[in-house]
DNA sequence: CCTGTTATTTTACACGCGCAAATTTTCAAT
DNA sequence: ATTGAAAATTTGCGCGTGTAAAATAACAGG
């Protein structure tokens, strides 16, 4: 930049000024400054830019495990807001490891953020390192919700979506089973007790049946259980409520094999439901039936919240909530 | 880290240094720096260190669409490696845009990274931008092909793959037509010119069939295609290899809500084969056919080839090409 | 105990920039 | 032409670190 600037005949000062907003300069600086930048194709260190700015245009964008459709999905729109923006998004996953997401938060903020949504693992995330860190960068959680932390919380309701979909089963049919993994975050959790609710609400007794597995490999784990099930004839319903869609499409992929036809038509003998709406839910055979998490909302609202958070200098005041409502997806598979 | 060095009793530079290695210190101060770290937290700034040092510990991963499962699975094993050899690995995502591929080369050469991977877009990308900045930062190509750029490219054998697929195909049935969209990059080129050899070969004549759309929402664009195609009976062969399998989900989703069994056993009317065994493909059903991308050796070939040419400085000497072979996936699709 | 060599630490400078204060320029009004 | 305020630019300093060269400390050998 030093040489860039003796080369117009200016600044070094001068130019930066230029970079940091052109008409901040007088008119005639400015064309010279345009025209050198034909010449030498300078371009300022944004890395450098950060280490001096008191409010950098950076943001950070964290997921638990990015190999996750909804994740990905979820991270693509962040990230293309942000872009739009004018902002630059960082993106990283914490591959579902807990020690890697808090290094990833420490190196965060040395980037100096402007601010951060952070999806954290849930509940392996360690609360006090989170908690930390919230203090010292302005940051939006969403997907899973930890209390108390965080600016504010962007998420979907679970207790208005699980009761709709236990309902809507058991208005059409058999009242359904709930098919879960160890719960690996609060989603996991609050799905599981709302289903319960909901159950005994409609006078039901819940039945949950557990898959065995801790990882992220969610279709695999789904795929094995539903296996050892179907062949056992251990289901104690006809209807399956998955805790997730990843979870039923390893779940339909089982029945299929095992020649069940799922589906809520005739000469189908299992319905198989999911939540989210992941992107390959409508690709499945039979098409999941299913609760979509309106993306569109979560990911654009999170990102609405962040930059208020940023306009207000770091402080939302008091701690809000968002909770979306799920909406019932009617597909064939229940 | 002037402070802590006070704090110590030594010089910053001492402190410096032992952060680079801490045996380059005496014994004796290395042990009041441990001592002091436990009371005081200090933690060198990353982009600091990154602005100065000749050669960082900085890795850059790019790819063409992170929301795509292939790509997320291959970042995120390539990522894990990096972390392993203590290095630290960014992830970009161009989504699917040329010019934010081109935005984020530009800022990665601030980065300084020790070497960076790049699956490119593909045929949409400014080959003279990526050459310029292959020429200035060490890169190695995988995945999708740009003649004559990059230290090194790393990826799979179209023209072993798609031939022995289409072999298989004929031998056990319909010789296949071929599902595609606009290529979108070589990969795509090359998968279709293999395929119409691999027919003529057979003496077949190819079959080619062409799905509207540009963008990323393969499965999307290969539902309506297919639904299409399936309604109006226009598929000139009853067996459809398609050009990944993110196409062949799409298709089978089509297919199954058409309400045609699809599959090799008695009954089934129509086969559908992929590429690429995507992480998704013995999840649909049927269980799709396809040839496995061994993902695994294509991350680790990438980085391990990207450690060489670090550690050769830059510069491997002629440019090579490794091409994994397919693996036929024989599952319950074709 | 002295000397020469080597290991370690310190000094001085560099990286690429933003920011506040001081200075200069501009321009309208007298 | 003079004045004065506002706009633009420049000066000087700071950010948090790496690195080469100079200075010092440690150590072995006589």
């Amino acid at each position: 930049m030093e040489e860039f600037a003796a080369i117009i005949g200016v600044s070094r000062p001068t130019v930066s000024k230029f970079f940091q907003d052109p008409t901040s300069v007088r008119k005639s600086t400015r064309e010279k400054i345009e025209a050198a930048l034909e010449q030498y194709d300078y371009q300022p260190n944004i890395f450098a830019v950060n280490q001096n700015r008191r409010m950098t245009k950076n943001i950070g964008i964290v997921v638990p495990y990015l190999a996750d459709p909804f994740f990905a999905e979820i991270a693509r729109r962040i990230e293309l807001r942000c872009i739009a923006e004018g902002l630059r998004p960082t993106l990283f996953s914490a591959h579902g490891d807990q020690e890697l997401e808090i290094d990833i938060l420490n190196n965060l903020k040395l980037l100096k953020p402007a601010g951060v949504l952070l999806a954290p693992l849930g509940r392996r995330s360690e609360r006090k390192e989170i908690a930390r860190f919230c203090q010292d960068v302005p940051t939006i959680l969403f997907d899973s919700n930890i209390e108390d932390i965080g600016a504010a919380f962007v998420g979907s309701d679970n207790f208005q979506s699980v009761p709709m979909m236990v309902d809507y089963l058991c208005r059409t049919g058999e009242a359904p089973c709930f098919f879960e993994m160890a719960p690996i975050n609060p989603n996991a959790n609050k799905r599981r007790t709302a289903y319960s609710r909901a159950m005994q609400q409609l006078g039901h007794e819940p039945m949950i049946v557990r898959a065995d597995g801790e990882d992220w490999d969610f279709e695999k784990v789904a795929y094995d259980a539903a296996k050892k099930l179907i062949e056992t004839d251990g289901l104690p319903s006809a209807t399956v409520l998955c805790s997730n869609d990843r979870l039923a499409i390893g779940f339909l992929a089982a029945a299929g094999e095992c020649g069940v036809r799922v589906g809520h038509g005739p000469g189908c003998t299992l319905r198989v439901a999911g939540h989210d709406d992941h992107p390959h839910a409508r690709f499945t055979y039979p098409s999941l039936t299913t609760i979509a998490q309106d993306y569109e909302s979560i990911s654009n609202r999170s990102v609405d919240k962040l930059f208020e958070l940023i306009e207000q200098n770091g402080d939302l005041g008091e701690r809000t909530e968002v909770l979306f409502e799920g909406r019932l997806i009617m597909r064939s598979s229940a």
